[in-house]
DNA sequence: AAGGATGTCAACCGCCCAAGT
DNA sequence: CACTTGGGCGGTTGACATCCT
């Protein structure tokens, strides 16, 4: 007759963290899906890796995310995309997790919701967020990777400083590279155009991040 | 003050890939 | 070469905290 294992999900008690941490430093890692049976925890190998790899960790930094720490991630994202493992390789003691929480939190949430970055996240914020998506934006960001882009026809394309202000009524925000950006000829009312590497750091930088949020909502 | 909306982050799920057999 | 297995990864969810009306 087979055991019979209760396998426990959710938060981690301080207790469990201990048994993982006390068993890793001790024996090393050499098992996952093994792992847990020593040790004494009712969780799966995948579990635990997780728990170890984004939390237990002696390298783990936390905290808030530095400017450095911010800007890299901007300039990585657009490099890779969202290979968060990637990213997070260039940023130490950061996790993938952490990256991929932070980008989605600090970032996406203020351009996201006002652009087709991509699909909607199923979640239950997605009705307030359908009624946000019924109003015309007034903002147009492309952050398509700048390889992708085609000729261009921009009238003119500005960067700005921390202080300086974003007229919101007529931007379009492009890709990094002016040179490789798009045509946006089909983007009717807009007549400003600024490169997204200028704007994010522009958002995260300034006080006008509130003030940009809500401007579109 | 209360209840709903939203923000944050830890954790889970499912898929993929590389290595081993 | 096909199959299995372990680990890694990105997407998504859920719990809790905080904010807003």
């Amino acid at each position: 007759m087979e055991d019979i294992i209760i396998i426990k999900k959710g938060a981690w008690s301080p207790e469990e963290d201990q048994k993982l941490k006390d068993y890793v430093m001790r024996f090393g890692i050499w098992n996952w899906n093994l792992m847990p049976k020593f040790a004494g925890l009712s969780r799966t190998g995948k579990s635990c890796r997780l728990r170890w790899m984004n939390y237990l960790r002696p390298d783990v930094k936390r905290g808030p995310f530095s400017m450095e720490e911010r800007e890299r991630v901007i300039k990585m994202y657009q490099q890779l995309g969202n290979r968060w493992a990637a990213i997070a390789g260039e940023l130490p003691g950061r996790t993938d997790n952490e990256v991929k929480n932070f980008f989605h939190t600090h970032l996406k949430k203020n351009l996201g919701q006002i652009n087709n970055i991509d699909a909607p996240v199923q979640c239950r914020r997605v009705k307030k967020q359908k009624k946000k998506a019924q109003e015309k934006p007034k903002l147009f960001v492309d952050i398509s990777s700048p390889t992708m882009g085609s000729s261009s026809s921009i009238s003119s394309i500005i960067t700005f400083d921390q202080n300086e202000k974003i007229d919101m009524e007529k931007t379009v925000i492009l890709e990094s590279n002016p040179s490789l950006s798009s045509s946006h000829s089909n983007i009717d009312g807009f007549d400003q155009f600024v490169d997204t590497t200028s704007f994010w750091l522009h958002l995260l930088n300034h006080a006008n991040r509130e003030e940009l949020y809500y401007e579109n909502s």
